[in-house]
DNA sequence: TTTTGAGTTGTTCGA
DNA sequence: GTCGAACAACTCAAA
């Protein structure tokens, strides 16, 4: 008699190393079935953006072609958990489903519904923390709560015992003895076609566990040395671009820990520390979205519930397409739309513009970052933005408003960012190419730069938008109500 | 128990 | 030119 078969539901960490789901079903030495749902559609969940649905593709397949080396392949379902999971578990006469958690509240109120409905019949399910370097309810103040500021955030979670070493992809998996229908990736429509918006996606990004590990690799050789100075400087491949790889799982934050650990030494120094304290705010994000599951829907802090948001279509549209007239914002903007990535300090920059400038609510710039981000993340994106508006939790200053063209000019001194996606501005010498409409009459000739035709003109003056924004946040000042 | 000081990412103004 | 102060309100931990 045969072992019953283990069903493994792989959801945001497409891995086959560091996956302890998975290492639980392979040591139990059961036939494996690696299962992933698309449940896009599901009440409560948040469905993929158009760039997540790109990278979700790729890094479907990549995850199949791992298995099929090993002899296995990825069976593909879509619909609702509760209705696959189970009909699943009958086909193959599971006697197991296990999985890594999400904490997201969708997330979680599919996953204990799913649990309760195979103890119901008699099946063991068994969730493991696999995404995350601790468990969101782990780390507390000294008197239990969830902690509020980053600070204090960071300082309790690495108190707390040392992280434990990365596991070892399986050696061995057992095949299940039955043949498991799968549906085609195609008939999913992830990818973009009419227009193909993702064609210059693959030069930038290769999705997939392999992937991850190279981009770890050349970080560590090239941008880890200097990081906590070059992060900023947007005009440097001196991040890590890690971000889509954490968030589809294709690689773990403890992997990424220890190998940085490993090569710094033990004591680390300024690079390392403020490169571990990224994966910090990744994980003081989804500590909020796991305390506060309306992150991404309510102003953290209530008071921001009476701020004069303008409606305003067309100054969001110009924001999107990178119009706005303010070449860093717009940068970024166009990075944002031809790659599916930003920079995070023009990430921070033009958000800030978005919420500050154009007073546009930030919920407004979240979904088309959700939409068009290949690292969208249920987590930082919401608590990201809310930092920006200073609606959030370890609110930024009210009166923090970034100065687009100070912003540049410090970060990208010579201009080459904008240059890169901004071809019309190229020819502008750096002096007047994060203000153009400084730029004299002869200065924008000779760059063939026409202001209103070529490139916009800024769509609102920096100083009279930043006194609006001051006195629109004056309106909401005082103590929160409750 | 109360007080105190610091808190990712900034800008402007006036001396 | 440089430099310090001012720009809220609140959380958290150390003193």
């Amino acid at each position: 008699m045969p072992q019953k078969p283990t069903i493994v539901w792989f959801r945001d960490d497409l891995r086959l190393s560091d996956n302890p789901a998975l290492a639980a079903a392979a040591d139990a030495g059961a036939p494996t079935v690696c299962l992933y749902i698309f449940e896009d559609g599901t009440p409560h969940l948040r469905d993929h953006g158009g760039a997540s649905r790109w990278w979700l593709a790729q890094s479907l397949k990549a995850l199949d072609a791992s298995l099929r080396a090993r002899g296995h392949r990825l069976v593909l379902r879509s619909g609702r958990a509760e209705a696959v999971i189970p009909a699943v578990v009958t086909e193959v006469g599971a006697a197991k489903v296990v999985w890594n958690r999400r904490y997201d509240a969708g997330g979680i109120a599919v996953d204990t519904a799913v649990k309760a409905l195979l103890k119901d019949e008699g099946v063991e399910a068994t969730s493991f923390p696999g995404n995350l370097l601790r468990e969101p309810w782990q780390v507390k103040s000294a008197s239990g709560d969830p902690l509020r500021v980053f600070s204090p955030f960071w300082r309790a979670h690495q108190r707390l015992d040392a992280i434990e070493a990365p596991l070892r992809a399986p050696q061995m998996m057992a095949q299940p003895a039955i043949a498991i229908d799968s549906e085609a990736l195609d008939s999913w429509s992830l990818e973009p076609n009419r227009p193909n918006w993702a064609a210059e996606f693959p030069d930038e990004w290769t999705p997939g566990e392999a992937g991850a590990q190279a981009a770890l690799s050349a970080f560590m050789e090239a941008g880890l040395d200097g990081y906590a100075d070059g992060r900023d400087r947007p005009d440097r491949p001196s991040t890590s671009r890690l971000s889509p790889h954490l968030r589809f799982g294709e690689i773990s934050p403890r992997q990424i820990w220890h190998a940085v650990q490993m090569a710094a030494g033990m004591d680390g120094g300024r690079d390392v520390a403020k490169f571990l304290a990224e994966l910090g705010w990744r994980e003081f994000s989804y500590h909020l979205l796991f305390h506060w599951p309306d992150l991404a829907d309510a102003n953290f802090q209530n008071r921001f519930d009476a701020f004069p948001w303008r409606e305003d279509k067309t100054l969001l549209a110009a924001w999107q397409k990178g119009r706005t007239g303010y070449p860093i914002v717009d940068a970024g903007m166009r990075q944002l739309w031809r790659t599916g990535w930003m920079h995070n300090r023009v990430r921070m920059v033009a958000a800030s513009f978005l919420v500050k400038h154009l007073r546009i609510d930030w919920r407004a710039g979240e979904r088309w970052f959700w939409d068009t981000l290949v690292d969208a993340d249920p987590a930082s994106n919401p608590a990201s933005w809310q930092w920006v508006a200073g609606s959030g939790a370890d609110a930024a200053p009210y009166f923090r408003i970034f100065n687009p063209m100070l912003q540049g000019a410090k970060f990208d001194p010579r201009g080459d960012y904008v240059r890169r996606w901004i071809p019309e501005l190229a020819d502008l010498p750096a002096e007047v190419i994060h203000a153009p409409w400084e730029a004299s009459r002869q200065v924008l000739e000779r760059a063939g730069v026409r202001l209103g035709e070529t490139y916009p003109r800024p769509v609102v003056d920096h100083d009279t938008a930043r006194g609006e924004a001051l006195s629109a946040l004056a309106e909401i000042r005082g103590p929160a109500h409750a």
